[in-house]
DNA sequence: GACATGTATGGCAATATTGCCATTAAGGAG
DNA sequence: CTCCTTAATGGCAATATTGCCATACATGTC
């Protein structure tokens, strides 16, 4: 059925829905990052982070690879920094003025 | 701070987190639709549709307008149609054997 | 082996999302 | 105004997500 598709989609963009999760890939998008660097980088408990690698991961977004002691993440489908680009779209197109931040 | 434009995208990607919000957005690539023709498009009640589309509304991906006494949405952003496709490569590049319905 | 560092998992409470029913609201037709 | 069609909202239970703590697991060092 491409009923599932949709599912299917809607399954990468609940990846995608959270704060930290879009921090993370943006910092993948240059290089890839040991945990212990993307746990710094949102500042959340340890085990938290590892969990949201655990979503993006099993969503076909990331990949991981042991290096020593490390695990590192690497960013699978770099289409989805695309979205950011949209989703800046269209927080502009609320025009709200208290976000001149954009 | 740049904090909170990743919680605004975050917003964004949750607004297209669902199954049938995804549904209701692939029928308005094409033209603006009534609400009872995405009601019966997605087979819910037609509350819940109502809810689905306030949320897409809430985001600033669709807009609304009245015409006579049927409500008409339309697609404010096209550039969220680019992430069907990258969802769809996220999906593909899982390699599962039974995802041959892609 | 014991120990330290880095990561993943179990558990659980707090919070958010979802979807239905019932009701309200807005327009048009008579 | 009454009735009908269409859409939005309130309420509420079921479900899902989130984030911490505690703990287990993996690897390297000594």
């Amino acid at each position: 059925m491409s009923q599932d598709i949709y599912k299917l989609k809607a399954q990468v963009a609940k990846a995608l829905a959270h704060e930290s999760r879009l921090i993370m890939l943006d910092a993948l998008k240059d290089e890839d990052r040991c945990v212990c660097e993307l746990t710094e980088l949102v500042g959340a408990d340890q085990s938290t982070v590892s969990k949201h690698l655990a979503i993006l991961r099993n969503a076909g977004i990331v990949s991981d690879r042991r290096e020593a002691n490390k695990v590192f993440y690497h960013l699978e489908t770099p289409c989805v920094l695309q979205f950011f680009n949209c989703a800046l779209e269209v927080v502009r197109s609320r025009q709200q003025s208290f976000l001149t931040v954009l």
